[in-house]
DNA sequence: CTGAAAGCGCTAACAA
DNA sequence: TTGTTAGCGCTTTCAG
């Protein structure tokens, strides 16, 4: 760069013509409101200043409360605000280094069974700092993930919350990893909810809960009540949650000595129509299980409806559990036994640790934290031991 | 100022005693992150030139892709952007005039029934138009609800969206007419969405759903059925939605020559506890009624429970109806009669009018949409004249 | 096709 | 206590 350009470049040059302080831009729109009787159009911290009289740092001060400022002159100030009714520009700010922050809580659908819960728990913890809230929707297309992180760091969002399981493949772990490192090169931190860890060294934080023994404990529950077959509805098998629950169910199948059917076991997806087609079908080639551990509550209320329209009933013919315990659950009849997710939990847990450690400026390492679960049993399993 | 202090002011003052973070100075910031090997740190469209040898107008136009640059230029600044692994300030970015608008969509619980569906559609038409979308809970405080629309006024969304009935009152209106104004008056727009209109001078978009029509019909078909005695189960007489439900019933009621007898009216709030509570109380009280008009689904749920912990059954004993048609009513046993309502197209239109209206630079008036809702008949009425 | 520089609205250091 | 002013990072004329 020449000498001749001052370091800070834009004053140094300016010519001697200087009408007032400050530029002349705003000075011409000031004069336009002013006409137009000081309603119209968005209002500056700049016209406010004029508007009472005193500089625009004084009006900052008064705004901020962060400093003294005389009783009257604050007075002024804040009728001038109202007068104007000015708003604060939240970007300005934020660009100035102080301001709002983000959080960004990006899912797959909003409207799957467990999100409000999970969207609650963010929402809160995130109000309760007095930050934003951003929700967006990928619908579990990759490009569409990969736009919203990518548009989350442009907005300098605080965390990025990715919420619920997904396919693992080396090709998520390649891109999770990436957007871990992007995020937190940029100040901010990814966090994956509900879905396992990539690993120790990429900078993530992770909130997951327990599926694996949260099914171990449901399928003991099956298992102590006699039965021996049991027909495991999970989703794709390299989906992360079916992953988790799948092996806790043949965990205990194992520790009770049964063993593992793999005719038994259906992969599909987490949708109530799933549960409804594959049970059916299972149940036209002839019932040879007595108990549906059903991947998800939705799935199971897609089980339910068809083990009765079979003509069968749950649980006198068939014993039927789910997972999640969404509300859903106690609204089947008969109430569905399943195990509880601490979703909302799980939504506050994320923004907690995301922000606290951003606050201790903690360092780049992974943080990890598992929730447990437990089983809620209510109506629909039956013990065929001492029943029959 | 004095020919003393560096133009660039703060790195002349800066001590030598190593600052923390979150430095005053993006000198020193970009200075660290040269020592450290380019990945610290966000990058600024100022390192990016440096890198590539440019000035930042060119990036800008590399990034903007709104004017011509040399094929090598580009590449040079594109590599360097990776390099770099820079992304835009999308505060600076809007303080210039341009970058990613904000929707607000604003409701009381997230985990609101029909929550999830307008927030579906509002998500969706937002994504569509490339805008994003803030989510945030008031829990019905009005104190919060004014506190977040100041705070969505700030961040310049483009429009804010109010979900959902609400208790009338003068208060109620005041408070709107003056978010309308105020919202309008910094070139955002006031959405009310499935709440009634507050008037022709009020500067809001309304879109509501006709709780009226679908009352009517769904007491119409209550009264077809033979049933005389219907007990309503409504919220507070003031709040909105009830209001309607009910005017639409009453008018049924005149239709069908039926008298509306006032120790048939119920008014408490949209709770499934409420609804259990209140039908164990009138059910203990005496039966007096053949069917219970809930005011949403949800009451319905308490009810149905209610009715059937008295060793009643619906719709044999008695008949029950709901209203929204959420995914509750036909999990229910018997899958319950309702009132379909357009919650995703409810939102979808919300933002579709708002940002539509702004960007066609509509005046200030107001604008009105009513969406229709219509009954959908399950299993949960009998028909009383033939049946007994 | 490229660069210089004037802002966008606000904050905070420094001076008065 | 208050005012002045240098940025924050980006876009966009206006001149080459």
């Amino acid at each position: 760069m020449n000498g001749q350009t001052d370091p800070d470049g834009r004053r140094a040059t300016e010519p001697a013509q200087e009408p007032g302080p400050a530029a002349r831009g705003s000075g011409r729109r000031r004069g336009r409101r002013a006409e137009e009787g000081g309603r119209t159009g968005r209002s500056t911290i700049r016209d406010v200043a004029a508007q009472a009289g005193v500089s625009v740092a004084t009006v900052s001060r008064v705004l901020a409360e962060n400093y003294p400022v005389a009783p009257a002159t604050r007075q002024r100030v804040l009728r001038a605000i109202r007068d104007l009714d000015y708003v604060a520009n939240a970007h300005a700010r934020a660009l100035a280094g102080v301001g709002t922050e983000t959080v960004a809580f990006v899912v797959e659908d909003v409207r799957g069974p467990s999100f409000a819960h999970a969207a609650h728990g963010v929402e809160q913890e995130t109000a309760r700092r007095g930050r934003l809230c951003l929700v967006c929707a990928t619908g579990g297309d990759p490009r569409r993930e990969l736009a919203v992180v990518k548009l989350m760091r442009e907005q300098r969002a605080g965390a990025v919350i990715l919420v619920g399981g997904i396919e693992d493949s080396p090709t998520y772990r390649a891109r999770m990893a990436e957007f871990a490192q992007s995020l937190e090169s940029a100040g901010s931190r990814l966090v994956l909810c509900g879905r396992p860890p990539l690993g120790e060294d990429v900078p993530a934080t992770v909130v997951e809960y327990d599926n694996e023994g949260g099914a171990y404990g449901l399928s003991s529950h099956l298992l102590s009540a006699g039965h021996r077959r049991i027909l495991f509805l999970g989703g794709l098998a390299t989906h992360t949650t079916t992953a988790g629950r799948l092996a806790g169910h043949n965990r205990a199948l194992a520790d009770h000595g049964v063993e593992a059917d793999p005719a038994l076991v259906e992969n599909g997806d987490f949708t109530r129509a799933y549960g409804y087609r594959r049970t059916r079908e299972r149940i036209a080639a002839g019932v040879d299980f007595t108990a549906v551990f059903a991947g998800t509550d939705m799935v199971a209320a897609g089980a339910l409806e068809a083990i009765t329209e079979a003509g069968l009933r749950v649980p006198d013919d068939i014993s039927l559990v789910g997972f999640d315990d969404i509300p859903l659950a106690s609204d089947l009849t008969p109430k569905l036994t399943t195990v509880h997710v601490p979703y909302e939990e799980l939504g506050r847990a994320a923004v907690r640790l995301a922000l606290d450690r951003r606050e201790r400026g903690g360092d780049r390492t992974e943080q990890h934290l598992v929730l447990g679960t437990h089983v809620v049993v209510r109506q629909s399993v039956r013990n065929v031991r001492r029943g029959g």
